[in-house]
DNA sequence: ATAGGACCTATAGTTACTACAGGTTCAAGA
DNA sequence: TCTTGAACCTGTAGTAACTATAGGTCCTAT
């Protein structure tokens, strides 16, 4: 009856990820144990594609499994509102911005070492880099 | 006669990092084992001190453990050259950037999602974020 | 019937620590 | 000198999100 069944490597393959990706899926709660042929094999449906590229995609953008299981409960579950994903979302961009401002703040400071440094043939304990890596206190 | 010696609790405070982490330092190789007393403690110098350090300030310009065990040689073994140092700081700023503008793109996407999304007490099923998320293919 | 690719389970490895558990040593006060 | 409690010791397991391997079974095409 159902003509759309797909093995684990096809959806796999549709998502993006590895086998072994969607078998830690199914191990940690996000994709569902789905049915077995006779000897064992699991047996997806369109459905699962979708859950499977929704995770997926989720990841891409950044957000944890944790953060995806939270995610999922907005499908899963009825009387949730679209205000609280915009507040999920709303609360990850906040945390990128702050890591990409680390990680500014950090170049910044590798960048002057490095401006300041002529490279070349001289001796590392002459070297400015090393100098202010290498210091007590 | 030597009267600078230190217990690992003390050059972990000095570094800011935790007796753990020196241990940790230890087992992987860029600390040295250092003396002991009598019953077994640690017995560290200042020139210990100085490579924790060097090794904190590393973690913290977001080299690699790894890398850092290339920075060491620096230090550790003569013939070294300035510009190898320069070398492997230019690199890790290219990486470093490549992050920054990975993070970027993402949070551009993430944000655009946000704006198209009212928020509110809408349903999760007219909500765009969740609609541009949950889709086949 | 058979061959080989895809699948199965379970376990260990990755990074850079952190957090125990269960025991020993050290230093300071009584 | 004795005691007590903080700091130390070793070894192991846990973290995040997979990835890789081993050793076996199933499916499908010839």
């Amino acid at each position: 009856m159902n003509s759309t069944e797909f093995s684990i490597g096809q959806i796999a393959e549709k998502a993006g990820c590895k086998v072994e990706t969607v078998h830690y899926y199914e191990k940690t709660g996000l994709m569902p144990s789905p049915p077995r042929t006779a000897g064992g094999h699991r047996m997806y449906s369109l459905s699962h594609i979708k859950r499977l590229n929704f995770i997926r995609r989720s990841r891409e953008l950044g957000f944890s499994i944790e953060q995806i299981r939270e995610l999922l409960k907005f499908l899963d579950e009825p009387n949730h509102y679209c205000g609280e994903v915009k507040g999920m979302a709303m609360l990850h961009s906040r945390t990128i911005q702050q890591k990409i401002a680390d990680l500014e703040r950090l170049k910044q400071a590798l960048d002057q070492m490095v401006r300041q440094c002529t490279g070349g043939l001289k001796p590392v304990d002459a070297c400015p880099i090393i100098d202010s890596l290498y210091v007590e206190s």
